[in-house]
DNA sequence: GTGGTCTAGACCACC
DNA sequence: GTGGTCTAGACCACA
């Protein structure tokens, strides 16, 4: 996995959530600790204050917590990452809907045109 | 509508995919004149070679003609019309279901969960 | 029928072959008055001069003739006309199969894909 | 081989039917690099631009498939060359058919007057 | 070095 | 005025 950066939004937020995605995915396990500061930094070519200021936000949202002197490890409360998961998912779907809706499909459309999509693959 | 362009991928496909949008969504009606390269091209921030690329690309694919010396005009073929908008709308399911993938949740699992947001929402 | 030129080699010879094909597919009919070099120039929009090399030509080769007084003429010779035209068809022919062989067929070969292309017209 | 261009024809035209004929005669073989953007249109003494544009055609038609760092090929689809060859010959004999219409032969007396020039030449 | 994209500015044919 | 072509020169990502 790679850090992919656009120009459209913040990078901070971009690097949230791709964090985020990390977590969700496991590649970052709960518990685990994650690389230092600058390391993250240098790895996704940004400014350290930068990926700071992401982390420091995954910090409030109590996915990760730091322990002064060994480092930053992801939250070991599974059902938090759980919750983040599920939100993240939301958004995703919210999203998907606007974008159909630009095409002219409703809500209910999509579904349905999801579905005869998922019977042809098959 | 306004022209949206990110910088992660090129101008004219995106010109290309906002034009066919604006054709699906009736903005630029079946058989109606649009405006010249150059006011699009104006209109859009860009340089005329670059949307008359876009449109070159779209009279390719048959969503628009033009006539030398009066003009481009949309195809009045709906049925075409009608089966760029389904092509656009399984890329994005597609799109959509590899980015749910990510986050965890396979086919099945999104349709389902989709499903419910639905019932939420109403 | 207009005039086409195009700049790979002499007008004149051009013009030529242009008024031979005009006596041959009897746009000018054998013994008819042809007009002016002046208004043939200005038709073809080359140099009178340009135009009166290629009568000259022509009437060098006994296709027309002058009367000093009353203009030039297309002779009534139509065996030499039928001769023209013939000769012209198989200039043709050698450059067609010339053109073919850089395709990669043979006489032969193209005479028969001619005659199967012209069986799938029918 | 020289490149011909004519001013009867955009450019790009004339250099995607002459690649062609390369390909198609075997002077770039099936799989083999061809030269660069760059070096294709200095040898042609065209702009990088419309040599890129012929190459794009060619790519859109399979012909050709490009590398991005290493370089274009000849695809190794010989059906597909032969296609091309075909298609490229068909051309030249409906034109070659209407040349001959203008000059008063129809397509059967054209047929004929070939058998018997080649009885001739031999 | 490769292919690819973009801009700027010019010219053409057509009507 | 319209669409279309061409050149010149720049920049990018990739490896």
């Amino acid at each position: 996995m790679t850090w992919e950066l656009k120009t459209d939004r913040p990078i901070y937020t971009q690097l949230v959530d791709q964090i985020k995605l990390r977590i969700i995915s496991g590649i970052y396990a709960p518990g685990e600790k994650i690389p230092s500061v600058r390391d993250l930094a240098f790895e996704a070519s940004v400014n350290p204050n930068t990926m700071q200021r992401a982390l420091s936000e995954l910090e409030r949202d109590g996915l990760v917590f730091s322990q002064r002197t060994s480092g930053r490890f992801i939250t070991e409360d599974e059902k938090m990452i759980n919750e983040i998961k599920d939100s993240l998912a939301k958004e995703q779907i919210l999203e998907f809907f606007e974008k159909m809706e630009k095409l002219g499909y409703n809500k209910k459309d999509t579904l349905t045109l999801m579905e005869n999509t998922l019977k042809e693959m098959a």
